[in-house]
DNA sequence: ATTAGTTAGTTACTTTATGTAAGCAAGTGT
DNA sequence: ACACTTGCTTACATAAAGTAACTAACTAAT
């Protein structure tokens, strides 16, 4: 039984294990979109969802493109490191459908 | 672009996406251990594991044992529902080798 | 018999995180 | 001028988490 843990366990276990985070993940995996449309799916407030998403893309997870029409459209998305998370989520999806009950 | 997520994956996230549990269900991947053990090496409050434990007690995935011994021991372990999380927890530490930098 | 030490918590209080709702900037449409 | 859009931010209220002291139940030592 070992004593520590690994630091970068660690390290993505506090960002995935932080509220919304996960779930705006699991969302930007279905392909680009919009804040507000974020905000409506998954059920997150807009003061938190800001602070996700600029959170994310510090951590090179998500990308941030703005699109000047009218009005104007920015459109978050998900990097290489986003979209290797892919398989994760799955797994969490695969254990949800076998152990969670409705 | 799907509307709705589904709700046992929803359920899931909203388990593992709580601050600690995650930490918690790994660190007793590592074998049954009691609340002291996990509180130091995770670095959780007793306040908050306390808290955990029931929930993850209560969604069956966590089993507490009394050893009336001198001081009792208590032991808690995973169920296999809890048990089933391990190929989950592998995959967030490979994605975490990769992309995650100390 | 009193004092100290053990584990497994709980309690009261403080700090931090999140929710809620209103407001703002920058633009178009009427 | 005024309403309407998106993508936020701000101020304030509530919920969650951290901290440290305390308790229960027992042993071991003085």
């Amino acid at each position: 039984m070992d004593k520590t843990i690994c630091p970068k366990f660690e390290k993505a276990m506090s960002l995935l294990g932080q509220r919304w985070t996960g779930m705006i993940i699991y969302q930007l995996l279905k392909g680009p979109q919009r804040f507000c449309h974020i905000e409506t799916t998954v059920g997150v407030s807009g003061r938190v969802l800001s602070e996700r998403l600029k959170d994310l893309e510090q951590e090179g997870i998500v990308k941030r493109e703005v699109y000047p029409e009218t009005p104007v459209r920015i459109e978050y998305s998900l990097t290489e490191k986003g979209l290797s998370l892919q398989s994760l989520m799955k797994e969490i999806e695969k254990w949800s459908e076998t152990w969670v009950e409705e």
